[in-house]
DNA sequence: GAAAGCTACTAAAACGTTTTCGGTATTATT
DNA sequence: AATAATACCGAAAACGTTTTAGTAGCTTTC
């Protein structure tokens, strides 16, 4: 086994101090050319490659960002995560990954893992568990210790950061227009709880088109789902109580369960009912007949928060001015509406 | 903006030296109990934690693990790296996520990048790329260096380190001898090329499921994408070609592709032509109708490389005894075969 | 009353870098 | 020949810890 060789061997290997090595190994000025080509070579030879720790600990400086996000099996958040892997790796950054599976301890913990020199930013959405007790104080410690942060899809009001979210409300609103033109009249909404910043917003959204259009906002047309997990008989019962024909979904999950459950009654998309959901994911992608989405670019979102990030770490002024950056959402569609 | 605090600003702070301070802190016998208390108030009052890379350097441990995958965006390496992200967090290491994008060049650089010093050992899937070249030579020189390496679903022979893998080759030797009992006789097989160490485990498996039934292994009903992406002609001009009564694929895009083109087609799944999936993926679950598939228990597996890499970098001594882990895969039976 | 034994602390090295500040030859300038 | 300039190199500090090896001052012991 060849351990790592470090400067300290070199030096003495060659009969020369640590400090002319490393100015050598940078081609310093003040080296004289045949010491330089004596200690290169020799680097080369022995394949020496300078230990992170180490110049982390001088520079002050890791080189690494930390993501903590709710859940991993998830593609929203992966598409995210690979925009901001890429952009972090083309800048030298390495990314740590830490996922708090929606609650808030494990997102407290993590975070002040990480906190401790680890990293040197963190780029993160708040988990289920943080939305709901509504507590920040986390992310107030960390701001406070001068790390950045960049917050991206689920935010919050509360802290003073980066932050880089898609219009949620006009998708929404987008979506249930194009309903609406579509000569639907009794459009459903099937969503979650309202601690989700998301929920809130696309809700938002579907009333407002609502209203725009002339069309009263109607409670028992609104299907909400404590968690992420759905109950089928629940879906079931909606489906045979109100008459729908058409159906917005914050997510994906519950688009397709509601489809199979309107297809399995006879029901006919998009003829008789029209779907739209949220995120345009694989499921949309695959769907019979294909799921028309609300495309979140996350992987664009991924790359702008990493950019944001990594221009505040290289910075060296500390201002306080903080950016949210609004990405606009899109429509694909696909054959679970007309045309 | 409160900077981090140091051992040293604490000593200096209460006039007494560092080595009191971090003595202090780790309730050593040493130390006096009023020092003790006073240096412990004080921490806890500032909320001093101990700086993570300068114990990395003095401890030669990172407590962090390089997580090395192909893909991020892809439902199986996302279960893996879930359990193996739970593993490692519950042991106290964080995870480093690169993806090599199925590219040789990035699983290279990635790989030299982490190996100074960043991380204490790695778990990962070779690329596409790398398997084209067949070259380990930057996995080869990481187990030189003493680094611990677990390599999971698509392994190499040419590597000693610790594997864990599932039962390919039985995986599709159990899906076929299911379509022989069903009364199926053309088994068709959708696959990638053979450089996927899985994909000619799969075909291995597939062939003597085959041969111990008396059925004489067919070259046309074989059917090779050069890659991941697909080429919706050419599974047309195969199903228009080859009559064919099941369909074996080696990951869910494939099979979900053909499944919708049969159904275009006017063929009725399963009664027409049965379909089986590698990967028990959402796709699977959520297709119509659902589509049996092989699980690859992809959350256990990451648990297990986890547990192997971490025994391996806690334990003192260097063995030189490597262990493959073979995992069982089970067949999750769905609508798109009988019963 | 000197040796031994405690108690409670500190100095310093070590991990592997980078960088500042000097220092010593050697060469150039007057 | 004395001084200045230059080329080349090394010592040491610094980053924040942990740990070994002391050490000072006190009490105990016979």
């Amino acid at each position: 086994m060849k351990k790592k060789i470090t400067l300290k061997h070199i030096a003495r290997e060659l009969g020369v101090s640590i400090s002319t090595v490393s100015k050598a190994l940078k081609n310093s000025e003040e080296i004289g050319s045949d010491t330089k080509e004596k200690v290169q070579a020799f680097a080369k030879l022995y394949n020496y490659k300078p230990n992170n720790i180490a110049i982390s600990l001088k520079n002050k400086r890791t080189k690494n960002i930390g993501v903590i996000i709710p859940d991993i099996v998830h593609h929203f958040f992966t598409t995210v995560f690979r925009g901001i892997e890429k952009y972090a790796n083309a800048k030298g950054y390495n990314v740590i990954v830490c996922v708090s599976d929606e609650s808030f301890d494990r997102e407290v913990i993590n975070m002040e893992l990480l906190a401790n020199g680890s990293i040197d930013g963190f780029i993160m959405a708040l988990s289920a568990g943080t939305q709901l007790k509504n507590d920040y104080n986390h992310l107030k410690e960390v701001t406070e210790q001068g790390i950045p942060l960049v917050l991206f899809d689920r935010v919050t009001e509360d802290i003073k950061c980066d932050k880089v979210i898609i219009n949620d409300k006009k998708g929404a609103y987008n979506a249930v227009t194009k309903f609406i033109k579509d000569g639907r009249k009794r459009i459903a909404l099937i969503t979650t709880e309202d601690y989700f910043s998301v929920s809130r917003e696309r809700a938002a959204g579907y009333r407002e088109a609502l209203s725009d259009n002339g069309i009263a906002y109607n409670e028992d047309l609104i299907l909400k789902f404590p968690s992420m997990t759905i109950d089928e008989n629940v879906i079931e019962d909606f489906f045979n109580r109100e008459k729908v024909d058409a159906v917005l979904s914050v997510n994906e999950i519950f688009a397709i369960h509601s489809m199979r459950l309107v297809q399995s009654k006879g029901l006919k998309i998009p003829e008789d009912i029209s779907f739209i959901g949220f995120t345009d994911g694989l499921l949309s992608k695959y769907a019979s007949p294909g799921l028309t989405a609300v495309a979140q670019h996350g992987e664009h979102m991924g790359e702008i928060a990493a950019e944001m990030l990594i221009e505040k770490v290289e910075s060296e002024l500390e201002e306080e001015t903080y950016i949210t950056r609004v990405l606009e959402p899109t429509l694909i569609e696909r054959g679970s509406t007309i045309n």
